[in-house]
Formats: C-alpha cells, structure tokens, sequence
DNA sequence: TAGTGGTCTAGACCACCAT
DNA sequence: TGGTGGTCTAGACCACTAT
C-alpha cells in the first residue's frame, strides 16, 4: 500500500519533505509571491501522487517555518512580509510623550505611518502574580493591585497584549484605577503627577510559543512565536510602579534597546 | 468510521485536544514529573479509544507548546525545566571585565555557577551581510570584514550562536583578525587598546523559528524559537566598532536590560 | 452548493533504541 | 527481538467561506 514511499530518511526525500522542497522553491523563485494561493491540499495530493495527510504534512511543515499561512475555508497562503513594529528605549522618553502627547505605543506606530489603536479591555483589582508582586515589592497574596489589560493594534490587526499592573497604594483614588481613558500624555503623565516620574526601565525579554488562547487572540499563525517582556518602570527615587506584561507577535514586533555601558 | 466523533468544534473538545488537556493536567499536576516517560502513542491510543494518528496529534500539541519532547526509538518525555541564562546590559560593564578578567558570557554563566565553553569555530575576511555592513558603515560589496563565529555552552549544552563582525581596518595587524584566543578580558579589552572602548551597546531584539541548521545545531526540541540579538558595540566617540549577530534558545535563554530613560 | 482546510479512523512499513 | 516514534495511504465527516 505504501509502495511508491521510495527510500524513507535515505539518500532521497520522504515524500512530505519533497512537496515542502517544491512549493518552498516556488516561493523562493516568486513564482508563488507573496499572498499567493497555494494548490489547494487534494490538488498537491493528486498533482505528486501522494495522500492527501502527506501534502498536508508538507504545508505544514511550510508553516512551521513562517512561509504560509492556512485560512480555513479558503486555502493556504504564501505570507506577506510585514513591516515590523520597533519598540526602543527611547519610547518612554519625556520629550517625545510632550511634543506629541502620545503614548510609546501610539508613537512608535505613528512614526511608521500606520494607525494604531489601543483598547483597555478591563480594569480591576486583583492579587498580582508572583513574579509581578517581586518586582513591585507588594504582596502577592492580597488585592495589592491594579490590573489593566490593554490590546494593541496596528490598521486594525491585533499585534500585542500588554496587561500593567499598578500597586493599589499608588493607583488609589486616581483615574489610574478607574478609567480607560488615560487622557493627554497617557499612561506616564498620570504616574508624573502623582510623584513617580519615570526614570529608569527594566525591560526582561524572552520568547516562546503562545498559549492557545494567545493564538487566537492575537490570530497568530502557526510557526509564529511570541516576545514576551516583562517591563518594569522606576522612578527618580529607585521605586518600581508599574509592571507590564507584554505579548507581542514575533513576526510583527522587535525591540530596539539603546543604552549605556556602565562602568 | 467516524461516530465515535463528538461533536467537532463544539462545546465538548475534540479527540486530540482532549487527550492533550489530560496529559497536561498529569504534567502540571506532578503525576508526570519533569524527565518523566508519557505512555506510548499506541497505549494512548488504546486508553483513551482514539486512533493512534490522534494520540500522536495530542503529543505534538503538547511538544508545540515546550511541555514534552519525543526521542525516536525510545518514548517522549516531559521536558525538565531549565534554568534561563538572563544577559544583562550590565554584562558588558568595564568593571565586571577588569574585576573578573571574563567575557561578558563567561561572566553570567559563572555567576550561575555553569561551566562556561566558548569555541571559536572560524575566523575569516569576508563581504559583511547587508544589515551589518549597515551598521557599521561598511561597504557590503567589499571584503570590509573579519567574521569571527563562536558557539557557546553551559555545561557542554550548545546555548548559542554569536557571529561577530569587525571592520577589516580596525582588525587589520591585530589578533582580532588573527587568534581564536583573545587573552586576558577578552574581546572588549582589545577593542579598549586599539581605540574603542565600548560606551555604548545597541541590541536589536527579535524571535523565530529557528532553520534546519540552526535547530541541528543547538539541538533544539520541537516547538522552541529562537532569539535573534543584533548587536552593535560603539565607542566613545560614537563609532560601531563591532557588530555580532547572536542566536539563542528561547528556552534557556533570556535577556534583562536596565536603562535610563532619556530626556 | 461546491470547494477548502481541520480532524479522525484503521492499518501499514520504516528507522531507531534497548535488550 | 520487540517496542518506540516517524511517516505514509485511503477514505470519511466536519466546519468555514464564497458563490
């Protein structure tokens, strides 16, 4: 049943790496450009003479490598390259917030010509999470926090959840802990006025496959990774005040760090 | 063929997401400690009445996420939690070198009490890739460049990949074009006697799939990314002097910054 | 309604590993 | 040698998308 399976893991291809190889040249060649349709699966199948699984094997493996991307329903697509969204160290500088009145997010985007947009999603408070309670200097196990989870977008598509977390003792009785609308200066203004200008970040980058739910969300194709940095503000006094969590897509987010070798 | 299907997509959860949730609520639990052996794809099979084509697709759910690797021939085993190697921007401080006499990787491995390797696999003349010659303000076109490749390990486990580059005319006549072996303060005190004392870093953060190649050699499981640091040393009169271009597993490897926030 | 990707079944052969 | 993962075949039903 399996007979035209010549050679498997010798000297030629197992069938699901030779179809890979194929459409990847073909892609490579630009005779598959950009937001091309690929054949559909049955189409691969019958065109190399190999089951439908293997053809599927191969646009997945096509996948896994950040080459296409499947749309249920419609086909498999050859993926656009896109322009990638820069955060540097520099966006959080004062200047930049007073000549514009952005935020860091809103600027970095604008600076791109693209158009962004940010919804808060949910203020509440909540018990941090171990990690954000160490940074912080708050205790984990009590309502010790404001969370506020903000998504971000870039012309609509969603690139990046941020969730920051404010300690209850700073964010008490400010719009910090109340409203979604952070008005002019945002987020940073708000920490300014009441007495912790920011300084000083921390800024601690790792990376990983997302969550199920991260996939969906951010409607991040498979073989995408996801940054994640857990971002922490200080002020002119050494005190933390802010943690945030940021997941980004991979494949649309870098960072740009710029910063001082110490002595 | 299909009855034992349950309502696809709906509220209940599919076969091998099912099967999949099982084993990770084992795994998480403790029930399948870090190291442990799962059963195999045939006894999954058999246990929870699937085909074996749907306990393998629960298996590669839970490798895509970085819970289980599987070894050919011998079974697929939760994966044990390492401990992340963090780089700081603090590793490239002059004090840290003079005090230490290490590298800025030598350094952070020992201070996690790792035996640090670092093998200098090449060091050649050659045209610098377009986004290096960029930086440091080379010709790409030109044989502008010494590329120096070195491959770093803890503990003998491959950790990463640094490709560094030097412009030919600051490397010309000195070791930096010549010798694997660097001396006493490593790179950066080299750097310090021909003129270019590092004052400044630029990184540029981001992530991906890792290639064929790469995933061979970093030995990299399933479902892991990598992260990609370009990073550019510059001087104290603003010069880049070097540009190396890392590639670390996401899973044993993170980055921590601290930085001002500039006016 | 037709075509697409998503998932599943049932069974087969192969390559790798320990014994 | 027997057990394991890796791959393949052939066919089925489902859900999503466009017409």
């Amino acid at each position: 049943m399996n007979s035209s399976q010549s050679r498997p893991g010798g000297g030629t291809q197992l069938p699901s790496r030779r179809v890979a190889s194929e459409l990847r040249t073909a892609i490579a060649s630009g005779d598959l450009p950009p937001g091309a349709k690929l054949p559909s699966e049955r189409a691969l199948a019958a065109r190399y003479g190999v089951a439908r699984n293997t053809a599927r094997e191969a646009i997945r493996l096509l996948a896994e490598e950040g080459l296409v991307t499947a749309h249920h329903g419609k086909g498999v697509f050859v993926r656009e390259k896109r322009r990638l969204l820069r955060f540097g160290s520099e966006r959080y500088s004062h200047r930049l917030r007073k000549e514009t009145g952005l935020s860091p997010y809103r600027a970095e985007v604008a600076k791109q010509g693209r158009t962004a947009r940010v919804d808060c999603t949910s203020i509440e408070r909540v018990r941090p999470p171990e990690d954000v309670a160490e940074r912080l200097g708050v205790d984990p196990a009590e309502p010790s926090a404001v969370r506020r989870e903000n998504w971000y977008y870039a012309d609509d598509e969603p690139v990046q959840i941020g969730v920051t977390y404010i300690p209850w003792e700073i964010a008490e009785g400010s719009v910090l802990a109340t409203s979604a609308n952070m008005g002019k200066g945002s987020l940073y203004a708000r920490f300014e006025e009441l007495g912790h200008p920011i300084t000083r970040i921390r800024e601690e980058v790792s990376a990983r496959m997302p969550t199920h739910e991260e996939a969906i969300g951010l409607s991040i194709p498979d073989g995408v990774p996801v940054v994640e940095v857990l971002h922490t503000g200080i002020d002119h006094l050494d005190r933390p005040f802010e943690v945030t969590r940021f997941v980004m897509r991979a494949d649309l987010n870098g960072l740009d760090y710029t910063m001082p070798v110490e002595d």
